[in-house]
DNA sequence: ATTAGCACTGAGGACCACGGAGTGCCAGGA
DNA sequence: TCCTGGCACTCCGTGGTCCTCAGTGCTAAT
């Protein structure tokens, strides 16, 4: 059905296409591509294709485009991730070294990829679900009020303002701090739960009422509220680009980041590239553009997700490659941290 | 030389482009506001006014479209902050009620007050250099780490790690700790330096070392880099908008931090509203858009700026109360924390 | 199975005519 | 002196027509 040849014409199609953003003929194939054949030839191939559904003409008298389909054959079977160039590999390195702290990685990694790329990054903050609890902390902020921040092994910190716990004694705190950490330290935050669970128990009982506040702010802000961070950066690329839905669309979907820690998150195979493309999309607004998401994590445990916006007229060996190479980057450095 | 009726003019104009985006003409002004004159006398002062270089023409038969200058004159003389309706006050609240800390307070803030304006919405966090040390935490994370914990009166939280700083026993951590606490707990950030100037000499020198790294870096990242961070919303306003200057290039400035921040700066009038039309914005990629900015914070004390950017075809008069409005929720808000 | 030749199609650009909004100016009137 | 009605003029935007041209599908020959 596809023969070889039908499938080098859409390879030619979409890579001529993706270049020129215009519909690509059959002439131009033939003077480009060294297909060895004439352009009739390639004509009866492209019908074909239409065919089946991988490319479309504007109208009857244009060259084809690429269809959905079309880039999803492309991207499985035709093409294979481009490796970066030195001097890009070099620039990751200069660009990601020397970040100071957790926000600055990731603030970082942001811009390099959208910068690579030419197009929106996304880069999610390492996931609270899957690090575990380096420490934990309280600090008397006055008479009534107490902060809680907790440390993960990921470099995030969260913190939360306690108030209205009773009365607060310097020493209860103090125990309390270290029954705490004697209890949950180096634990995922998956356990912490059940961790906590008989802990108000052993605590004297006068400071029982703040143990019980403490614990119930832990385990909200830990577990139940999940809210993953997402940083964006490179929107300007965008509108260069035009597209079907109008750009309004995307950028407001672009901004609904609840949005967006959904579409990274149904990458299916994990620790691997993913690329989702224009219908495939759920959201509304996105359903002219394309995501190159990855994973990255320190050793093969994934912490979150980056990954790239753009229109389905993408050069995708180009983008993968750059989403893979950031991704382990950042892991790397991580690890280091 | 500018009468009275040739200021309801100017305004009549402002308001008509502002709402129409078209070029008004001397009879649709007749038409629409009642100024009591015919249309061949207002084209009369239109006359005037363009010489005096506050309105202009794109082509010889069309109508008048504001200038930069005209809309200076509308914003300082023709027109009052408009205050909110009862239904918008109403939505501030519910908005901005039941955040739960800092990052949360700044994040729906940003988010309100686009939907409010409909244009792109820019919020600085609190400044660090004007607020002050509530509390100091020193976390020992291993055996040459330490993790430094900073919250401020403000709600902010700045932690960093540092390493290698010799090693760490529980004890001379604590002993630090409280040492530092007592040097610096409700010192404004600013006094910070002078305070710790002489507390290397007081510790116990086989620990001087940490001590060094520690105070190094607390100086390191609450005064010497006072980075300010800045989030945005609502982007997706400005799709809606055809710019003079490209789109990309707008959206280009707004992902420049420094850009913005020096911009909210600028505001002369300290705790009032400043307003920046087009050619006055220094950023090449803003000429065409105007920046309406305020101070927020808790007393009179001013603890960082909120803004609104938009066209310079832009309701003033609406915007301003808004960010007005906005600012003023969100110092309550601060000062209840 | 491939190719050359050919008639056909439809988009986009150039050209033109025209209607209309808006102007500037002038002369007459309060 | 200031305002107003009238009028000629300018120029944009629209819609129609024509033409070009890239690219197609089909057919007959290799």
């Amino acid at each position: 059905m596809l023969d070889e040849r039908k499938l080098a014409v859409l390879r030619a199609v979409v890579e001529d296409f993706v270049n020129t953003n215009e519909p690509v003929g059959s002439k131009a194939l033939a003077d480009r591509h060294r297909l060895g054949v004439s352009p009739a030839t390639i004509r009866n191939d492209m019908v074909a294709l239409e065919e089946d559904g991988y490319i479309t003409q504007p109208h009857t008298s244009a060259g084809r485009v690429p269809t959905d389909k079309g880039y999803r054959l492309f991207v499985d079977r035709l093409s294979s991730v481009k490796p970066l160039s030195v001097a890009e590999r070099r620039a990751i390195e200069s660009f990601l070294t020397g970040a100071v702290d957790l926000d600055e990685i990731i603030a970082r990694t942001v811009r390099l990829l959208a910068q690579l790329t030419r197009q929106v990054a996304i880069v999610q903050y390492p996931s609270l679900t899957r690090s575990s609890v380096q420490h934990v902390e309280l600090v008397p902020l006055g008479a009534m009020r107490l902060m809680m921040v907790v440390i993960t092994n990921t470099g995030r910190v969260e913190q939360r303002v306690i108030d209205g716990a009773g009365e607060i004694s310097e020493s209860a705190v103090a125990d309390l701090r270290s029954m705490l950490n004697r209890a949950i330290a180096g634990l995922p935050l998956g356990d912490v739960p059940d961790a906590v669970d008989d802990l108000p128990a052993q605590v004297d009982p006068e400071h029982r009422p703040m143990a019980v506040s403490v614990l119930s702010i832990l385990l909200e802000s830990l577990v139940e509220r999940h809210e993953e961070k997402i940083v964006l950066a490179g929107t300007a690329n965008l509108a260069a680009v035009d597209f079907a839905a109008s750009l309004r669309d995307v950028l407001e979907a672009l901004e609904e980041n609840m949005v967006l820690i959904r579409l990274l998150g149904e990458a299916k195979d994990p620790s691997m590239l993913t690329v989702r493309i224009g219908e495939e999309n759920f959201h509304e607004g996105l359903r002219s553009t394309s995501i190159v998401s990855a994973d990255y994590g320190v050793g093969n445990q994934s912490l979150a997700k980056i990954g790239v916006v753009g229109p389905t007229r993408m050069d995708y060996p180009g983008t993968m490659g750059a989403v893979r190479a950031v991704a382990r980057y950042v892991g790397q450095i991580l690890a280091g941290q």
